[in-house]
DNA sequence: AACAATACCGAAACCGGTTTCGAAATGTTT
DNA sequence: AAACATTTCGAAACCGGTTTCGGTATTGTT
């Protein structure tokens, strides 16, 4: 019946019923003794300490969380909010990076909150809670707008956090991001050297920073390649499949529709090949494709899709560090840290069918 | 620079700087009036609770969460464990489920702490952990396996918990689960009338028990309908892609492969469909391919994939109930819910190519 | 007007820890 | 051996709330 390995010497007992009182009383100390033995002050000998400490794992004490935070005037705690879902969820980064951030804050004895955000009040509402109550001694933010409500309440409140993605007062707090633009500049390079010369982009929202930033690489590119800027070829999209669609039927029904397409994201990218296949675009041959996330599901799909990726484990791990070095200084100067995306290959994006390369020559 | 709504009447106070004693001092009463007053015992005037709440409201009052739980003996909090991730999650599910479990527990002032579950330890070492520490009143299990350490350790301890998935223990806890085995029977039925006498299935581990109880409704419906079970078409699997691709290869190259192919979930389905495109099937003519999940992503694959599906939504609130009505009262005998999932047609299933019903009309 | 009942609030213990301060015990120096 | 340092621990305050208990002040009854 009971198949938990109970410790050789002992019966078993069950966990968290004992306190520091307990011991104090067992041992003939007082509790603040007992304390600071098993929280290595100097002012204890080492004969006591030793024998509080053998006292604590044989007896099975662990401190009471809530009250030894309490006492402390912190919560050891990192809140996460969810911000309201899409209605099409393609994406597993969510919880990848939920599993990472909250591993990372593990190694340094801190907890992860996560709340959802209900869509019905203001996108601010769940952090002035956390921050009301004290649940949490700072943020993870992600998913970050240019004009970001959240970081304006949180920098004023002086709270602190760290946002996975840039803001418009970037200089005043710490943050983490992908060099979407570096990442643009990659990928169109890499189609402009296949051979492509009219290449469509589907966008995020105008508010999502991070997707301006890509189309900022984009654009950059093609200049420096000496593509001209086709307006008509730059759609907005909104980072869901369904935006990608919508998109996709904008360029591909033009009298010359492109001969690739770069996307925000891998959600957008999959809507886009749907509208594709079903205006009777093969893929690659009559139409490159390329996202952005790396989410795993581009392999099972046909062709597999050729992607921008980078290690979600390493972001929120970055991000946790950022974290912990602000709550231990809240008066450190903001930093930065910015990582870079890696194409990568799968297969949805080739030679265009009819190479017109005229206008190549005149600029190398 | 400042763009908060502060109050009308009063300039703006950093939050969380008054505490229950500050209160008190100003309305000249002692903490325990003031609690007990906000708190709405029957021992207050009307009058003193009104002046005291409305001085709450104005001051900004807003009691220390830890505090609180402290001296409640009580830590509002829920935790949940991750397990560890797949390599190749490809699944939207833990982002849907925990956005839809921290919302329901919102609703009853409860908290969501998310656990990451360390792949190196024991499974079981992160919930002794937060059980020891009292970080937790109960916790959200999912993906259960049938015999699951994680529930033998809790109902070990006696500590409240609700599982998502049945395990074989399931008389003993609350648990949540879809109705695997009619959702199978189902497909299985809509795969028969049309036409398909030789049905493949890629089941999940022989450990997870929802697995087990899909591939229970597909041999029963098998059985209802007179079809001969071909031990051959059945090939294990692990829930994820790669499980998928092997599982379907084994089938497809035999020398009579199944018309039609049932996967115990999406992500198999999806490796199904990816290795049955590299061996030249087309899909649904020559194989029809249904999973289970009803991940939104299916609908941006070509075809867009046939699945069953049930609402996330629903599960999470669900077992929020059954969490929160066992710690109400520990002593309620167990109760269970089970839902159904519902078939949703996408295209990825058909009529087989050829049909040969000899043998339907010997049963009917 | 005297008494009992009730309404209302203060005092204090408590939740389970941490941390400061000072005193006792021990050790060292002259 | 006296004076001074140092080690080691107890006592008590504290973190910020909740809750029990008992004592006035007020009201209701005769």
């Amino acid at each position: 019946m009971n198949d938990m390995k109970a410790g050789p010497e002992e019966e078993w007992v069950k966990s968290g019923e004992v306190r520091i009182s307990d011991l104090a009383a067992e041992l003939g100390l007082t509790k603040g003794t007992v304390s600071r033995a098993l929280n290595g002050y100097e002012d204890i000998s080492k004969k006591t300490r030793k024998r509080v400490m053998e006292a604590a794992t044989k007896r099975g004490y662990v401190p009471t969380t809530q009250a030894r935070r309490l006492a402390m005037g912190l919560t050891e705690t990192i809140g996460l909010v969810l911000p309201p879902m899409p209605s099409q969820p393609v994406n597993t980064f969510v919880s990848e990076f939920i599993n990472s951030v909250s591993a990372a804050l593990h190694l340094h004895g801190y907890d992860l909150l996560v709340h959802s955000a209900n869509s019905e009040e203001s996108e601010v509402e769940p952090y002035r809670r956390l921050v009301q109550s004290r649940k949490v001694d700072g943020f993870i933010i992600f998913r970050t707008n240019e004009k970001d409500p959240r970081v304006n309440y949180l920098l004023n409140e002086g709270f602190p956090f760290v946002t996975h993605g840039r803001t418009a007062r970037m200089a005043e707090h710490d943050w983490f991001d992908i060099d979407g633009e570096k990442a643009f500049r990659d990928a169109t390079s890499h189609l402009i050297k296949l051979g492509h010369q009219r290449i469509g982009f589907v966008g995020g929202g105008k508010e999502f920073f991070s997707a301006q930033l890509r189309l900022k690489g984009f654009r950059a590119m093609l200049e420096e390649c000496c593509l001209e800027k086709v307006p008509s070829l730059e759609q907005p999209g909104d980072l869901t499949g369904q935006g990608g669609e919508i998109a996709a039927q904008n360029l591909l029904k033009q009298t010359r529709p492109p001969t690739a397409i770069l996307c925000a994201n891998d959600a957008t990218a999959l809507g886009v090949m749907k509208a594709a296949r079903e205006l009777g675009f093969n893929i690659p041959e009559e139409l490159s494709v390329i996202g952005y996330d790396g989410i795993a599901l581009g392999t099972y799909i046909d062709p597999p899709l050729t992607t921008l990726t980078f290690s979600i484990e390493e972001s929120g791990k970055e991000m946790v560090n950022l974290l912990m070095r602000r709550l231990k200084n809240p008066d450190l100067p903001v930093i930065s840290k910015l990582a870079s995306a890696i194409l990568k290959l799968r297969g949805s994006e080739g030679p265009p069918s009819s190479i017109q390369n005229k206008n190549m020559e005149n600029c190398l």
